[in-house]
DNA sequence: GCTATTGTGCACCAATCAGTCCAGAATAAA
DNA sequence: TTTATTCTGGACTGATTGGTGCACAATAGC
């Protein structure tokens, strides 16, 4: 046929999410992306018809990697526990999770960054971040918690999410995180219990 | 002398703050900040320097008005009220303020929207969040706790503005934010007692 | 080797950005 | 009225934005 396509499509996806996820979609020009990902204009054109398209491409990405993140631990460890490490996997271990841990959640920035702006990418923002409120809740519900209560317990922790992604965009020490999340969820054990 | 200034400099100033308020900054163009302060772009170099400099008074007039608020509702109420009163506001009464609610906290926004991209800014903004997490911990020292647990609950409840700021603009039903922020005042009054 | 097909490098585009500049309008002092 | 001072409207600038178009390069089938 012809000449076959120079790049690996997800790795080059994959430094697009990052750039995004740190810079946010207005301030990543697509010069920058050009750079990073180090392929021509109309290559970029070809395969992601956009900024905008690519930006829902890492944005969808995103989501699915935090969710099968979420899974991931609910599978190896008790409910709780696995919500817990889920928030502090971010501040401890490896060098790697703790940088990463400073750019927050990218959901949460491009909600922030883009309601009033761009309202649909924040709405699809929004959205995946109550499906991972549902696994909250499915979470809290295999911990013994009645249907009710999780989704109360759910909605709080989603606040408490979006909190510390805000929180960990200020460079604040690390302890000034765990230390709260430790005592959110020695409260939410003792309020299922 | 010469030609009085043809605008009312506070008012004007306060059509920047909502603009820059509801679209962040760098989705603010020069053209919008003139349409609606309604001023030529002479007048406006020659009273606010820059769109960055007017973007900073904006933030700590912002940073100012919210503090003369928790202050307020300290002198008014019991400790803990001002500080349940400064939260419930956003979503209750009057219509005007349940708007404003949706726009969340010019301060979460700017630390959310500029990290990574001008951390000046982002500090700044952090750094006033940080005034704010005092007044807190004034509060909850008022209310009877020791100085150490007021800390501790301060940085809790700094957490919890936070995740609300960034709930308050993702356009859910306003019982989404009212019910958590009951359960955690209901938390906070008996972790004091 | 020749041709058809497909992907790419790069020049180019209009639109928009923040910011400058100056001619002239409006006032105050004389 | 004249002059000095100050403020303002709007044209202008250079840089940057996201996006298009085209000529060429590289391959596959013949």
């Amino acid at each position: 046929m012809a000449r076959p396509i120079e790049f690996d499509r997800p790795k080059t996806v994959n430094r697009a999410l990052a750039l995004f996820w740190r810079k946010g979609y207005q301030a990543t020009s697509l010069a920058d992306l050009l750079a990073d990902m180090d392929i021509g204009r109309s290559s970029f054109y070809a395969a992601f018809t956009d900024k905008r398209s690519l930006f829902i491409e890492c944005l969808d990405l995103f989501s699915a990697r935090t969710l099968e993140l979420l899974q991931c631990a609910r599978a190896e460890l008790q409910p709780i526990d696995a919500l817990q490490s889920f928030f502090e996997r971010n501040f401890t271990g490896a060098r790697g999770a703790a940088v990463k841990g400073h750019l927050g959640c990218m959901l949460v920035n491009t909600v922030l960054e883009m309601a009033g702006v761009d309202d649909d990418l924040a709405a699809r923002a929004s959205h995946h971040l109550s499906e991972m409120q549902r696994v909250f809740q499915a979470c809290l519900q295999d911990a013994g918690a009645e249907p009710a209560r999780a989704a109360e317990l759910a909605s709080m922790l989603m606040l408490f999410n979006e909190g510390i992604r805000v929180s960990s965009r200020r460079r604040l020490p690390d302890a000034q995180h765990l230390q709260p999340i430790a005592t959110t969820f020695s409260l939410i054990r003792s309020a299922i219990a």
